[in-house]
DNA sequence: CACCAGGACGGCG
DNA sequence: CGCCGTCATGGT
């Protein structure tokens, strides 16, 4: 059991970022969050600029955790590139502080997998799910909590175990990508090395359920490939609502234009895009449930 | 009760 | 290639 703390630099938006739809796990109890870093349970409280750790994996909490949090982004040179982006200036103002995280890798891989088609809530049940049937058990703070899956549980669960996971027609995709994983078809630790276009091809390929967006999502939110642009239905949607005269470009066309056009920071580009979008959304939701 | 969701896949033109 | 129907399932 390690203890530490972080200085979070300012801005960071802890919250806001733990709950942005790229990891699914964090809870929040009262003041603290609980999730998972580096598949060990983790209890963070934040008091204005600090944020204090109590983590169950082993090696250096505060290092384990600066890492997870990307808290050396320089996002005050990222939101300067914005600044010709009169919509990427405003999401930068608006959502100050949001970060992309450096998750693990396989569980960020089947997360998303798990999500296509599906929605937030949704998929967060799912994987909860999946940890309690296939996860190993571990005691932290007084409760039990369930590390995410391996490869080689996932690759040996039963079909009908898995789809009672909420996971439907996913659930095959989900045992048969952790089949490639567990034997070496796939690795992701040298998908980690590769170049972006590389990498995403290697695991179109070679996984199951994995197609261009899930793809980008894992390499953007666990191997900081930040020059990735995943495209789903929102962001193609804000795209052409935004840069389009309201005509959606192709899912595959969105991808190339937005790396082409955010370049090397195009993963936070997409991120506040994203962001943006559904709080516009949650926010018109809302207006509409009032009346 | 339609319609949608951090899509992928397979078949068809 | 690009387009389109299909695939479970819960939320709105």
């Amino acid at each position: 059991m390690e203890r530490a703390s972080v200085i979070l630099p300012s801005p960071y938006a802890l919250g806001e970022t733990l709950g942005s739809g790229q990891a699914f796990r964090w809870r929040k109890r009262g003041r603290s969050y609980y999730g998972f870093i580096e598949n060990a349970p983790v209890r963070l409280v934040q008091q204005r600029e600090t944020v204090g750790v109590r983590w169950a994996g082993e090696g250096d909490a505060a290092a384990a955790l600066s890492r997870y949090l990307r808290v050396d982004d320089p996002m005050e040179q990222i939101y300067a590139g914005w600044r010709g982006d009169e919509r990427l200036a405003g999401a930068a103002h608006r959502w100050a502080g949001l970060h992309l995280l450096a998750q693990d890798p396989w569980e960020t891989t089947v997360s998303f997998i798990a999500s296509s088609a599906s929605n937030i809530p949704k998929i967060s049940r799912s994987i909860e799910k999946m940890c309690g049937a296939f996860g190993e058990p571990v005691e932290f703070a007084g409760e039990t909590f369930h590390a995410f899956p391996s490869a080689r549980a996932l690759a040996g669960a039963s079909g009908a175990k898995l789809r009672a996971c909420e996971l439907g027609y996913r659930a095959r995709y989900v045992k048969e990508a952790a089949r490639s994983v567990h034997e070496g078809e796939v690795d992701l630790d040298a998908v980690a090395r590769m170049e972006t276009a590389a990498a995403q091809a290697a695991m179109v390929e070679g996984l199951d359920g994995v197609g261009p967006k899930v793809a980008a999502c894992a390499l953007l939110f666990s191997m900081r490939k930040d020059d990735a642009f995943p495209v789903d239905r929102w962001v193609q949607r804000c795209v052409g609502d935004w840069y389009f005269n309201g005509r959606a470009p192709a899912a595959k066309k969105c991808e190339a234009w937005g790396r082409e056009r955010f370049g090397a920071r195009a993963g936070y580009a997409q991120q506040y895009l994203f962001h943006d979008a559904r709080a516009g959304a949650r926010g018109r939701a809302a207006l509409r449930s009032r009346r």
